[in-house]
DNA sequence: TCGGCGTCTCGAACGTCGTTCTAGTCTCGA
DNA sequence: TCGAGACTAGAACGACGTTCGAGACGCCGA
């Protein structure tokens, strides 16, 4: 048995049975192993979630490099990112845990470095990175979250809507909850807006309204006076 | 005892003791009940948890009506939105649950109306009314996590990104994981991003990529040949 | 060849959790 | 007075995460 091994059956378990699904005595089972074999090998149950989510942003597959201008780039990462998170939408619900595996760091990477050689500095080069990266995992979460619902509570929530219209006219008239147009299209709309904001910045063509830019690295503070 | 007592006191739990201190015995203690009565008024722990998120919904304010323009409006229910969402840093991990209770329906009622009198139609209505919300969704998420996360266990991930210079080479000359800048700030940049992104297309600046607009309601497909 | 020491396996158990069962108390209208 | 609801609660069930101690396996120096 190895990690390796854990990693992908864990995955395999979310994948087929969700969050609930995932027990140690299961896995353990699925590894035809016994339980304290698998906490030889894992201290506890949250290093398996790591390593399972982890193992599915391994799947993101980066853009080639220095084929895209900025803009394509983020694009294809966003949306090969957002697939994977609904590839596997259990994953939604675990992000409250720092994401410090290697595959994420490497695609916070490539991000952080496109926008950089794209000419955004900071602040807006971190305020970008992050723009994008929560875009994706908030469109991300709240899809996979209304996926996993089951219909019979989608149902019931659309007529709850409609039988309150007074309440919530734009809500009900508009449909919010239900599925009009394609889930796919609202995403790359709503990353155009994500995108285009930022390269309006990054053009100068909007006001870069900053606000406290941290002081740059190896430079010091202008003396007073010289300004 | 009462449903709202549940909640209030669901609440001061979580934020006291986080996600792990919410059980329903030491939820029954607090309310200075037994168990099995705790169990009488809610039928099972996700009820109490959907209690407690609806509950600290109501805490995020409305913009007073017809005062703002359309971007100050969304601007300000979104960092009332965030600043609820990291004065309970419990509330972004439960958020892989479908929010349907009344102070959040309320909240997307307005960002939705808003969005509309703006002049937004379908399919930026419903895509920009989605980009609002997961933006706050997803900077609260990851924001909390951080904040929820030990100290050492961050230093540990900053030290670890700078001995792998060579790999992530970006992140770390530009400290990804450094708190520099104020979180507050970024977000705020970040949301002027979506908010420009979203006045380009309603002002028509950006060529409206559009997508697969649902057919108006109440309007038919225009017959062949009529255009 | 032997003995010993890491590496790996596992059955059994502990404490806690969500949830249910059953029996009880209280209040109030008929 | 009495019976039916509203409400309370002790005790238990099964499943979970985790730990403990004992055993099996292979490799290496003596």
């Amino acid at each position: 048995m190895s990690r390796e091994r854990i990693a992908a059956e864990a995955v395999a378990l979310l994948d087929e049975e969700q969050v609930g699904g995932l027990t140690m005595r299961r896995l353990a089972d699925r590894l035809d192993a016994g339980l304290a074999t698998l906490y030889w090998h894992v201290a506890t149950k949250d290093e398996v979630v790591d390593l399972a989510l982890d193992e599915i942003f391994g799947e993101v597959r980066l853009p080639a490099a220095g084929v895209h201008d900025w803009q394509d780039g983020v694009r294809i990462l966003a949306t090969e990112w957002r697939a994977t998170m609904l590839r596997h939408p259990w994953s939604a619900a675990l992000l409250g845990r720092p994401l410090l595996g290697p595959n994420v760091l490497a695609r916070t990477e490539y991000l952080h470095s496109t926008l950089l050689h794209a000419g955004l500095r900071e602040p807006h080069l971190s305020a970008a990175t992050h723009a994008v990266a929560n875009y994706v995992i908030g469109s991300a979460l709240t899809q996979s979250t209304w996926r996993l619902t089951d219909a019979s509570v989608r149902r019931a929530a659309q007529q709850h809507l409609h039988a309150q219209r007074d309440v919530y006219p734009t809500l009900a008239d508009h449909g919010h909850l239900d599925d009009k147009g394609s889930e796919d299209t609202r995403f790359d709309n709503g990353l155009t807006y994500v995108i285009n904001g930022i390269e309006a910045i990054r053009a100068g063509r909007e006001p870069a309204a900053g606000g406290d830019a941290p002081p740059e690295r190896g430079r010091r503070r202008a003396p007073r006076g010289t300004r």
